[in-house]
DNA sequence: AATGAATGAGCCTTCATTCAT
DNA sequence: CATGAATGAAGGCTCATTCAT
């Protein structure tokens, strides 16, 4: 019953894995899938054999990325959490991907999130779910009386979710690592700290 | 009435924003020289004739972009204005540039700002130059005691232009158009604002 | 009866004697790759799959070449042949190669050794090379005493080359072949003879 | 009456010696009618005033070369001299062509001598016709006795010409210009004197 | 005579995808 | 499952030639 460990989930995981890192460092476009079974160790045509064609292997891997964070959204909208600590969740799921698999989350940042080209009905669609449900958490907090309510709610989750995106987009582009998980936490404490209280220095509140 | 106006240059800006219409519509990679010319109503070699190459033409492109925004930023490091106003002016370049030409800030976003596939060292030197163009304005702030030193100034930094950004981004992605100046204007205040002070709801810092 | 040979050696085979065909009747410059992929009877792409560029391929045919021609010359070196064998030796060769194999020939003379335009560093080494090599059998027989040592031995070089390659090429210009291997025979001795023994009536000689 | 020079005839001639440098240094194939306009000094479409297509400009090259030699070779039948001294004059007008007008002789080595693509019917011609009437004067030196007879008098004539041509082909190949004029007259009374008299070292007639 | 902008057919090369083994 | 040879549509770029001024 043990065996070879799955050799199918296997080969298959390692032709995936293989797309992140090639597509990570040459773009989507660029990939070839030459490229990605080569990088895969595996021969020209096993690709096909777990993928239909590069389109849906770039379907698999979006819906990877996407698939954990819906996940994600739908725990936060029943959970018992304040407003701040749903957001800090949402920084987490941002900031853990790319600590722990910053492939996935540069190919999010790089041919997901900004590229229009790639942007099919369907993958849009995933990307108008998530700002309404994130939306939904803002609204929660101005209801709550936590967040303004001189600023639109719309206006708010752009201005919280670019602060996100933004950071892990700058930390792409020079291909910056976290030192460690302090690091991380603290980024992500810098982020929830200024969306919610400001960037402004707290002492001049006391004058 | 004014008789022809420069036929060259009318010409070659003809091309020019042709291809900002079709990149813009297709993405770089699906824009076809073809399209380009077809867009502008001239031929397919003419296109060659003021550009060396579609590389070419999305340098000149670029170019226009970072051009512009080195200007403002040039004149802002010796400009006698408060850090806030400074912030502002950045903003208005963004959000200007949008309303004006929503082709060339839609291209900066999708195919320039994230795109590690299209970075060249020359292209990256721009975008770290900016960064650390702003990142002045930001440190400026903290010595006055206007942002708060608890966080280095490149996360402030990335945060500010993190905001900017993505506001833009989703616009984008919907290809939303403002409305009106007025709504601009708005945009721009709930940006800074919330950058600056926060989201926080202000009536809880009188408790 | 022998099985099918090696199939991927025959395809890359028949593509490199189709090229030879090609490039022979519509020179390097207008040989069109997809005329060459028709001529082998393949596709398109196949031909880049065994040559990576045209200049590759051209390369490869080169390489035929004078990689004959060089071994024949290794072997000369050290041979124990009269100078007259071995001069002989090197007319065999090329009028073999233009015997057997008349399309390379016919692209060595109006591709290779008369184009500038074709000529990279790295070919022009390989005339360099083979003028030399054939300057030494010169010298030796001019050391030998077998020829006149009034003129230079580079001189000797070029007229001997020179006879031996303009034979070929006024053949190749009027696109004739051999009769028969006593043709071939007898036009090299012509060459030789001429050449050591010149071209004037011997007979005068013993007036 | 005096005015200025022709300027008509000064202008064409200008282009078509820029012809000439901007074919020999990248052949006739890479040679852009641009580039000739440019070397010339002129406007782009001036080379179109004065020759109608690259062809024609080409045609009038080949007629440069073959016109001058036409009329030495018809100079030559009805003159009363030995055939040593009219083969003499046949190298004089290759190698005093290459003297005198480097990028002439080098073009007709490259581009007419050798090259099948550029052949027309009528360029094919003159070919023939060069080779027949030198033939004439190889077969005027048989009849006189002075040149063997054991050979064909076609062999002979492509040996001869062979030596002439490849002489300055080796001359073109490395770029090399004779020094002086004494040069010149000794490298022809060498392609002579080994045509006539052969290589071998004379004294071993002698023994 | 002179200029250079404008035209567009032609060709090399790439690469996703198919298929025989 | 696995391999890699075979296919061919698509697109960037070149450059001779034309033409309005």
């Amino acid at each position: 019953m043990a065996g070879k460990p799955k050799p199918r989930k296997h080969r298959e995981e390692a032709i995936f894995q293989a797309a992140l890192r090639v597509i990570k460092s040459k773009g989507l476009h660029k990939a070839r899938m030459a490229d990605i079974a080569a990088e895969a160790g595996t021969s020209y045509g096993l690709v096909y054999h777990y993928f239909a064609s590069k389109d849906d292997l770039f379907d698999a891997i979006q819906q990877r990325w996407w698939g954990g964070l819906f996940e994600l959204m739908k725990d936060l909208s029943s959970a018992p959490l304040s407003v701040a600590e749903k957001l800090g969740k949402i920084i987490d799921y941002f900031l853990g991907t790319y600590y722990q698999n910053p492939e996935l989350a540069n190919i999010f940042i790089t041919e997901i999130s900004r590229s229009t080209t790639n942007l099919t009905p369907d993958r849009l669609a995933h990307f108008k779910n998530f700002m309404e449900m994130t939306q939904e958490v803002i609204k929660e907090g101005q209801k709550q009386g936590i967040l303004r309510t001189d600023f639109p709610s719309r206006y708010l989750t752009y201005i919280f979710l670019g602060s996100l995106e933004t950071f892990i987009s700058a930390m792409v582009l020079v291909d910056q690592r976290f030192k460690d998980i302090e690091q991380k936490k603290r980024v992500g404490e810098a982020i929830l700290e200024v969306f919610l209280n400001g960037a402004r220095d707290q002492r001049q509140n006391h004058e």
